[in-house]
DNA sequence: TTCCTATAGTGGTTAAAAGTAGTGAGAAGT
DNA sequence: ACTTCTCACTACTTTTAACCACTATAGGAA
């Protein structure tokens, strides 16, 4: 289970360390194997363990081809989706397009999301966390939930 | 499985080299022997390994030849393929007539999806990321589809 | 409270490999 | 027969990836 948010500096290669703690959490859970993608609703990376990778990657590449959402959400995460592994220190090597993709300067914020992490630049994050995104209706599922 | 995005240069002579790792890949796949064709939906172009294509050209001969869509699905798919060769120095030479259907000039774009890659010219990709495609509804297959 | 030690994080350097450009030869067409 | 275009091979330059070293910070012990 991944929790909780890291500011993370990359330098000027692309490479980033990943924080001691979720290191060892990848560690154990994958052997370090993880996958990363683009995000399709914000520009930014999905960062996932290898084996959670391979659930989800059946159920993308099922969508119907011929229906213009479903390709955009399979070009963007099968398209972006490229293996990592860390090296000796511990760092990724974020791939140029993918760092294009979500804008990716020095400063990072690498989120946890259960399953998988979010990694964002540091601007776009605070962007989005001020902008007011109420124009999608509640979901049925979120109006019963008491938090 | 093809995976990623990588950014090419075309040479002005029409040559592309191919990334290392994709190169391996295509080497064991299929001897290196790939069809490059034209993408229906949007001006990019498709790459197979030559395996695959035989697959899916019976497929596609044997649509319907009294409705458009299929006829034009397979004046363009047909009609276009190509069989290429890698060069000493793992390079394709894209013919004047596809690199004239995708528009590519030199700044390029091999996106892997699956089975085959996706061969876009830079400034038509990016600007297919920035358009919204909201004319198709949601699949029902992508309502419930948590990532 | 201060100092020392250990570990995480950062940056740089070097060697190997990948990408690019240019040149020469051969074939085809005028 | 000559000229032009294409294809292939070779050589050079640039990039990438791995390894190594140093710095800074945090924690523990004296």
């Amino acid at each position: 289970m991944f929790l909780g948010s890291h500011a993370i500096n990359m330098d000027a290669k692309g490479r980033m360390a990943i924080p001691t703690k979720i290191r060892e959490s990848l560690a154990s859970f994958c052997d370090g194997r993880i996958v990363v993608t683009a995000h399709t609703e914000e520009r930014c990376l999905l960062v996932y363990p290898e084996s959670q990778w391979e659930e989800i990657l059946p159920k993308i590449e099922s969508l119907p081809s011929f229906n213009k959402m479903a390709r955009r959400a399979q070009r963007l995460l099968i398209g972006y989706a490229t293996p990592l592994e860390m090296d000796g220190n511990g760092r990724i090597l974020v791939p140029p397009t993918l760092r294009e993709y979500a804008s990716l300067e020095k400063k990072l914020m690498l989120v946890g999301q259960g399953k998988k992490f979010e990694l964002w630049s540091e601007n776009s994050w605070f962007d989005w966390l001020d902008s007011e995104d109420q124009d999608d209706d509640i979901p049925e599922e979120m109006r019963n939930l008491s938090l």
